[in-house]
DNA sequence: CGTGACATTGACTAGTATCAACCAAAGTGG
DNA sequence: CCACTTTGGTTGATACTAGTCAATGTCACG
């Protein structure tokens, strides 16, 4: 069914050498290979990217992409959690999102970086030239299609956060980022509210909350103790927060009236 | 100017079809001819789209994109401005951005539409069904392509935009607006400041300006009084802005520091 | 067991929202 | 043509949310 010996066949790019694994086979391991660009290929189409990429292994706390800098670069997330962020020269830093396994960076390139990207633990990636992308684009049209798709729902949280920012309370956002986070969890139904008790792990720090919903990390703190305080979570410990009463979450979320 | 610049190269020479003449002649009247997405087209490929086309001339305060409704269309706007936005419950607004002639509205819909669409003044558009855009798709995949620009440009207007919500202050806010604005209207070299004195239009209430900076009409009205205070702009009159020190304007927006 | 990083809590402050008065321009109708 | 109303904007007084500064708490790690 797929041609692994002509794809194997091929002199493989730099990088890290990945000894006797086939292409397929490497990708088949991948936390990406089910997920964003990659799931919309075949198994020798996946062969193919695999070949235009250079993989990278990055410890946490990497800035890999620096606002600014001329943008040389694409990259697709294998495993581990990245943050993407704008900063203000005195310091002031606004998180604009986070991208796990799958998740492909470089839609918002211009010939500069318009955001920065720092690994926020130790992360694999496959990343891609200019060219490489041109000659990919032009194999497989599909791709294209694929990343009009992946940037249209980045434009649709993208406008959910700006309402958040710009017009939630403190709580609302709290509140908001809690269910948003419980769903990219479960992947659960769209629509439908995470069930009570259901326990979600939170890989950030209270600074990165905080800089991804417009607060401070000491308001962060007090919206989440009034939560439980008032009993719509628990706390057992710094990364990991239950949802008691997910809809009475979702009243003060979605401001209902 | 827009991101993948390289990659995407849609320029071609104009070739008059006598076949599709009346399509031609018509778009060639038309505001958005030579922007956005027709003008990444040739004249019998505009004819293609202009027959798939509903035209429609809308008065002002039109609603014609309703959030949560199921989307049926694509837009393309022709002439006048259209405001973007999402709302809660309780009547809060956040305007998540603007379209003139030769936007494309509709990137970031799913089933539903994520976002409303109101018109601020007399609005000609294009309206094209869902089988349309596909059939466009399937017809002439340099759209899609050219929607994939589109919507990345988007995202970096977007990543802006969060920063600004997220991080800014009252007057930085307005500042950066002022240039953003500025910027716009001059269509001027890329990171250039505009000359002192340029005058710019704002088509926009203080409501629209509060709406999508995320503060109150009374904050608007008093940062916009400081700046005239400190002498770095001038208001002749609610529409029209002049500014006076646009360096100083830049360094309040990017908190020089 | 001490140290340092990160989180929580408290006291106070600042910036923006809210509420309200006032103003100017643009209708509207007698 | 001129009062009267309406609409949108500005300005002032006050309230309140979230920020700042500081002390305390918690946990992981050497």
């Amino acid at each position: 069914m797929t041609s692994l010996n002509k794809i194997t066949d091929f002199r493989r790019p730099v990088a890290i050498n990945l000894a006797n694994r086939t292409a397929a086979s490497a990708c088949d391991d991948c936390g990406a290979r089910r997920h964003g660009l990659c799931d919309a290929l075949s198994d020798d189409e996946v062969g193919f990217l695999f070949r235009a990429a250079q993989r990278q292994t990055l410890p946490a706390g990497t800035v890999f992409i620096e606002e600014g800098e001329p943008a040389a670069y694409f990259y697709n997330v294998n495993s581990g959690n990245v943050r993407l962020f704008k900063s203000l020269p005195d310091g002031r830093r606004q998180i604009t999102g986070f991208a796990g396994p799958g998740h492909f960076l470089g839609l918002a390139a211009t010939e500069k970086n318009v955001f920065s990207a720092e690994t926020m633990e130790p992360v694999r990636l496959c990343r891609f030239s200019r060219a490489a992308m041109l000659s990919m684009f032009a194999e497989y049209p599909i791709l294209e299609r694929k990343l009009l798709d992946v940037a249209m729902h980045e434009l649709v949280i993208s406008q959910q956060q700006m309402l958040l920012l710009g017009r939630k309370t403190a709580i609302e956002r709290i509140a908001s980022f809690l269910l948003s986070w419980a769903e990219r969890q479960d992947v659960c139904a769209s629509g439908a509210l995470p069930k009570p008790h259901s326990s979600l792990t939170l890989p950030l720090s209270r600074t990165d909350l905080a800089d991804y919903l417009g607060l401070t990390i000491e308001t962060v703190s007090r919206s989440l103790s009034n939560l439980k305080r008032e009993g719509l979570i628990e706390i057992p410990n710094i990364h990991e927060v239950v949802l008691l009463r997910p809809q009475a979450l979702s009243d003060i979320a979605e401001a209902a009236v």
